[in-house]
DNA sequence: AGCGGGATTTTCT
DNA sequence: GAAAATCCCGCTT
């Protein structure tokens, strides 16, 4: 099944399927492999989703096909970055919160100075940094380097804890935050 | 361990 | 012109 058709789905359905997904990231000739632990749905629906006014330059991404990497920059100094899901024509994405390095570890140490275990890639902003990751990258297809995304099986309920979302204000009591339960890279567990 | 503030620019009103 | 899907540092307990 391809990437595409398996997160052409709902969008609270496809942050739980990216948990425990891999990232492949080429970052100088090196290969660097991360497990995706937390996830966040953005839905064009929902109040606080960057979609929900419609599409707009800055949001056009989302609007387009699944397996894509929507990358947005925010306070003035960070990158965050989603999978687009939902199909073309909605406007859905997964925020990645947090992912757990296989391996690696020193190339993702050399972009997070003075920064090591947990602290490489428990954020949003600070995985993007570890990866690389910049507005460069919006848009890319996740089925192509030097970006691939992996799916793996989706993991069982009991492994996921299932929550609110974090740094928003309003829509606040929506249960679209999910994680893996016990990762120690997890942001912020409950 | 927890709280508070500053950084800094894109995006939409 | 204000808010923003955050992070880091310094100060207090």
């Amino acid at each position: 099944m391809s990437l595409k058709a398996e997160l052409d789905c709902a969008v609270d359905d496809a942050a739980q399927r990216l948990l425990g997904c891999v990232l492949e990231r080429e970052i100088d000739g090196t290969a660097v492999r991360v497990k995706i632990v937390e996830t966040e749905a953005y839905d064009q629906t929902d109040a606080v989703s960057h979609s929900y006014k419609g599409r707009t330059p800055r949001t056009d991404v989302m609007f387009g096909p699944s397996g894509h990497l929507y990358v947005y920059f925010t306070y003035g100094m960070h990158y965050c970055c989603n999978v687009t899901v939902g199909g073309s024509g909605h406007g859905a994405a997964v925020l990645i919160r947090a992912v757990e390095p296989l391996g690696s570890e020193t190339t993702l140490a050399s972009r997070r100075a003075g920064k090591a275990g947990v602290e490489l890639t428990n954020g949003p902003a600070k995985l993007c940094q570890a990866l690389g990751i910049t507005k460069a990258m919006n848009g890319h297809d996740l089925a192509t380097s030097p970006l691939v995304l992996v799916m793996r099986p989706r993991l069982s309920k009991k492994e996921i804890v299932t929550t609110t979302r974090v740094g928003i204000t309003r829509a606040k009591d929506v249960p679209w935050r999910f994680y893996i339960k016990h990762n120690p890279y997890v942001s912020r567990s409950v």
